[in-house]
DNA sequence: GAAAACATGTAACCGGTTACATGATTCT
DNA sequence: AGAATCATGTAACCGGTTACATGTTTTC
């Protein structure tokens, strides 16, 4: 249920719409959980209604109207709670791995593939990363910058800090992904080539 | 719906119970796909009925009685099909890398066991891992080694070094996790001694 | 005789996926 | 006028989790 706490990270900024939540789910909390507008929008109404969130509704333009979700001092303390409290770890599900563990079975060729495809996979995870990495290292990270706004000063250290420090983490991790996928690729022709 | 893949690649070595699935999904394959029995036992009885796998009931003792189940050519078939197929990659999903990312939030010392439980968290699939390795490595492996009884003898070099890169893939993850937690600690501790 | 291992499930629930559905506003 | 973006959902389905439930056989 790690999606309440996500939101909660986010309006614990500055209030937003379903909307504008939605967008930064495609974006950057995106890269370490995703969420659908499927969900997004149902579980505002719960948390709303678990009283964790208040809102709003807004006039926009001539007839349309949206609704400005804002957390409550009781998601505040839900929020600080969670983020005391151990993780829980979900089960292994790896398909990649899985697959990877049978892959005599595949066409030397379907092998190859599988391993660009995860090569390409982990590229495209490593740039956005790196690109949320640059961002907070120019400064250019809008998401960051409205939270350094309302942290006080003597905590603004410790909010880069932690971003960077998570960051770093995704990008080795994304290394070597990339990495184990080349070699995955080179023993894939090394076996083609000894056709034993 | 890899859980109906793994447990045709275990069928696909030799005919077994649903009891010794479910072990071999707490040991060999659960490292790479967790299942828990209620739901191997139901989906077993699906793949009978989509014609993957067909049982046997066989005596066991004097009123007991078990249920063999053996792949079909079906079977075979589609886990061959599956298996040339692209990986699905599962959408992001880490509440550890979450968490990690809002960690002002959280009390130093919640940090600190944050940290620590990943440490240990990696270090026992590390472990596993590591046993894993050592068993393929010293032919010690029960399931390879029945594995490999099945196999030609020309693709048997195959299956021992997709299972070894399999392996080692995952032993580096697990140590790079475990570094980076490391990390997290000193970070920790270096914004505490900072006392900003 | 007791404990461990063998053996097989059901039921309620919930988080997440996919597909569908609609309309307003702003920008070019 | 048309495209892009803003805005908000519903519905059916399914994979997975947790808890419950029960009995047999083998080993010590």
């Amino acid at each position: 249920m790690s999606l309440r706490y996500a939101i909660l990270a986010l309006l614990a900024v500055q209030p937003m719409t379903g909307y504008d939540l939605r967008r930064r789910f495609a974006s950057s909390v995106g890269h370490v959980w995703h969420a659908p507008d499927s969900q997004i929008y149902p579980e505002l109404k719960k948390m709303e209604h678990a009283g964790l969130l208040s809102s709003t509704s807004v006039v926009r333009g001539e007839h349309g109207s949206k609704r400005w979700y804002r957390i409550t001092d009781d998601g505040t303390a839900e929020f600080r709670r969670w983020m005391n409290e151990p993780v829980v770890y979900r089960r292994v599900r790896d398909p990649a791995h899985l697959k990877a563990s049978y892959l005599e079975w595949a066409e030397p060729d379907a092998a190859r593939a599988m391993f660009r495809a995860h090569i390409e996979h982990f590229t495209g995870e490593l740039e956005q990363w790196l690109q949320q990495a640059r961002e907070i290292d120019g400064g250019a990270s809008e998401m960051l910058s409205s939270r350094l706004e309302v942290t006080p000063a003597n905590r603004r250290a410790r909010t880069i800090a932690f971003k960077k420090h998570t960051y770093a983490g995704l990008i080795a991790r994304a290394e070597q992904e990339i990495s184990w996928a080349r070699e995955g690729l080179a023993l894939v022709d090394a076996l083609d080539d000894a056709e034993d």
